[in-house]
Parts: structure tokens; C-alpha cells; sequence
RNA sequence: GUCCCCGUCGUCUAGGGGUCCAGGACUACGGGUUUUCAUCUCGUCAACAGGGGUUCGAAUCCCCUCGGGGAUGCCA
């Protein structure tokens, strides 16, 4: 364990010449704040509110100049803030305990101290204030995983503050309407992808087929499928069809390969259900009956067909053809996705799963 | 260790002495819609950290304990 106690500083009481020769000299050294002692630090924080602290407990003298010339930004800002005429320091709370040696700088300086906002921090799902072993924490991240500004800002807005009338969805017009300091909660709060991304799915789902084309185009490309083949009405389509199951934009590459892939692979959940007996019945029957079909039938009679054949109905029809079809159990409707996918990979798939299941 | 901050459902929160056997949202779970999934919709589960006070009355005020977080001689 370290020293508890405060550096013991030879240089503390030299006199000034004598610190200047030994500089003079060649040897290293900082400046430091002279502390002084038992003397009350207080200020009204606007969402703590009254603080107190003495400064014979802040640490000790502390470094305002490093050994390399620098100035230490943590204690000094004050006077950036005071000559910048800051009238509002809102930042988060771990810099409520830097708080009292800024103050002790400013006050040596005889300036004029702003008023002091602590936010209260946002924490991982361990409880430590969120950092980068917590996942994305820089706001390029998030926009590369899809998340809208809008969502975010929404999100972060609702972290230790809430809307009188409990809404919960709000534009940042109206998040800057109606925020207010004087509402901010005082206790920390974890952040939760979770609700994140339930706000995100809110605000994807108000754009319009042709604007949420357009913001899922650069994900689908990024994922390496290659759409410059696909005409833009179709792929308006594609996107219709599965922009739904989407909570953020990069949820669309696990779902675009329904449409653009020859045959998907069923996962490992859809696998397991396509080997139960009645899927195994759909498939089958689905084998039989593909060859009698074409491009301007499949959609209206492939599933009738099926369902007469196997005399399986609903979940028990719909769950393994789904299967099958698209290589996953959750997904567009099939009425869309059928005539998407077309019939001769419809074909080509259904034969893949007769092979590999039957 | 020391100082400072904080403590209502799993999570974000409302609530600031009676209207609170605590309200909303997310999640989870169940119902409805969808011949399937998702969407949508309805509903259910779930909390005042503990103990002392003050008071006719405390989630709300005070104290203690416990718990969590932050800061702490050269990162911004």
C-alpha cells in the first residue's frame, strides 16, 4: 500500500531564490498549489447541491505544472474557464473531488468562481463508470453499428432525467424544450443497450420505405453483399419486407441473405427444427410439389399446397417452410418474401434441405 | 486508507410527510392479432438497502450501519 499521507515536500518553504538556482541548475521540478490549511471550501452545486470540504483533507499541495512545463488541465481549468467568462460548469461527477483545488486556484487568483453542475456518471452493467472495456463508447461506434443520432441523444437525454409527463420518446427539439437542470437526478445510472435499442427501433420505424433504404444501403454493402444488380424498386422491397425485425441498422445483414444468397444455412436453431417429423413432412411434400409450380404460382399456391398434402396447418406449416425457405425461424413475412426470393431459388433451396434432411 | 457523492421493481425512473398495500417505461412471461416469426395490442410478475428516531402519520425529515461509486504528488 502506497503513502495515505500527503508527499512530505522538502521544497515546500525554500525561499523562492533558492528554488530558481537549484532550477537553474538542471534538476527537475513541477510547481505546485501551497494548500492552505483548515480552511472551508463550499459551493452550491446545482444538482448536489451544497458541497463542503476542507481543504486540509484534499490531498495535499498538487502538481499545476509538470515536470515537462505543461500545465496539469485538471486543476488550471478554472482559469480558462474564468478568462473564457464560463458562467456554467456542468460536467461529470468524477470531477466533483477536483472541484475544491480549482476553486482554491481561482480564489488565490482572486477570480470569480462559475456556478458548478455535477452530473451524475453513467455506469457499465458492473457498475464502473462506463469505459471502453465496456464496449462502444465513442459515438463513431455507434453510428457504425447503426444506432440513429436522434435515438441516442433521446436515450442519453433519459439517463437521470425524465420528461414531467413520463413520455419517453422525444425529439431533440423537444428534449432541449424541455429539459431541465434543476430535474437531473443525483444517482448514477447503468447504461442498457437493451432499451437503447428499443428507442432506436422507435425512431427507424418512423422513416419511409425509400429513406430507411437509403440508411440501410451502406450496412448491406459493408456486409459484402453486393446489390449493384438489384433495381432499386426491388431492393425498396427487400427492405420493407424485413425492416421490422431491425432494431438498429446493422441488424439488416443478418436478414438481407434471405433475398440476395442462392441457399442460407439454417442455424443451428433452425437446423434443429427442421429435423422434427412434421418439418421433415413440409420438406418432402415441398420436394414433390415444386416441380408442378412456376414463377406466377409459387406465392399463392406453394404454402396451399403443402398445407393439403401434409395436412399440417399454421405454426407446424408456416415454421418449417420459413425454415426452409429463408434458413431461419424468425424473419419476413412469406407472402412478401416468396416472389423476392423467386422461384427458381425456391427451388434450388427447397432441394438443398430435401438432400440434407430427408 | 482518506475525502466526497449516491442508495425506489433486473434496468431507466415518478413520487419531496397523508391522495402510495408505491405509478410509468424497457426486459421477461402470458393472452389477442398475424394460417408462422416480427410489428401492433392487452395483461402479469417485480422495488422504497437495514436499524433507530421525529410525527397522529415517513418511500418522503434526522442519525447510525451496510452497500455502491468517484477522487486521491505530474491523463484530459
Amino acid at each position: 500500500m502506497a503513502e495515505n499521507r500527503p508527499f512530505l515536500d522538502r521544497c515546500r518553504d525554500k525561499p523562492v531564490g533558492e528554488q530558481d538556482k537549484l532550477a537553474a541548475e538542471g534538476k527537475e521540478f513541477t510547481v505546485k498549489f501551497k494548500v492552505p490549511e483548515n480552511e472551508s471550501i463550499t459551493f452550491d452545486d446545482r444538482i448536489k447541491g451544497t458541497v463542503t470540504f476542507n481543504s486540509s483533507n484534499i490531498g495535499g499541495d498538487f502538481i499545476i505544472v509538470r515536470s515537462d512545463g505543461g500545465p496539469v488541465y485538471n486543476y488550471i481549468v478554472i482559469i480558462d474557464d474564468t478568462l473564457m467568462k464560463v458562467t456554467h460548469v456542468i460536467r461529470g461527477e468524477d470531477h466533483l473531488s477536483n472541484t475544491p483545488k480549482q476553486i482554491l486556484i481561482g480564489r488565490a487568483l482572486g477570480m470569480n468562481v462559475p456556478d458548478y453542475a455535477h452530473l451524475p456518471l453513467i455506469l457499465g452493467q458492473d457498475k464502473k463508470k462506463l469505459s471502453k472495456r465496456h464496449g462502444i463508447t465513442s459515438v463513431d461506434l455507434y453510428r457504425q453499428e447503426g444506432y440513429l443520432p436522434e435515438a441516442l441523444m433521446n436515450y442519453l437525454g433519459l439517463l437521470g432525467w425524465s420528461t414531467e409527463s413520463g413520455d419517453e420518446i422525444l425529439s431533440v427539439d423537444e428534449l432541449v424544450q424541455q429539459f431541465d437542470l434543476a430535474a437531473v437526478g443525483k444517482s448514477a445510472a447503468v447504461f442498457d443497450f437493451v432499451k437503447l435499442k428499443w428507442i432506436n427501433a422507435n425512431y427507424l420505424r418512423r422513416y419511409s420505405d425509400s429513406d430507411a433504404t437509403d440508411m440501410f444501403i451502406p450496412y448491406i454493402k459493408n456486409a459484402g453483399f453486393d446489390i449493384s444488380s438489384i433495381e432499386r424498386r426491388k431492393l425498396e422491397e427487400i427492405v420493407a419486407a424485413v425492416r421490422n425485425s431491425c432494431e438498429i441498422l446493422s441488424d439488416i445483414t443478418k436478414l438481407i441473405g434471405i433475398f440476395l444468397n442462392d441457399v442460407n444455412e439454417p442455424d443451428d436453431e433452425t437446423d434443429h427444427h427442421l429435423k422434427e417429423d412434421y418439418a421433415l413432412d413440409v420438406i418432402r411434400a415441398a420436394h414433390e410439389i415444386i416441380g408442378t409450380l412456376d414463377e406466377s404460382n409459387v406465392r399463392q399456391d406453394l404454402a396451399n399446397m403443402i398445407k393439403e398434402k401434409t395436412q399440417h396447418k399454421g405454426k407446424k406449416l408456416f415454421h418449417p417452410m420459413r425454415g426452409m425457405l429463408t434458413g431461419r425461424l424468425a424473419g419476413p413475412d412469406l407472402d412478401i418474401a416468396i416472389p423476392l426470393i423467386g422461384y427458381a431459388n425456391i427451388k434450388q433451396r427447397i432441394e438443398y434441405c430435401f438432400k440434407r434432411y430427408c
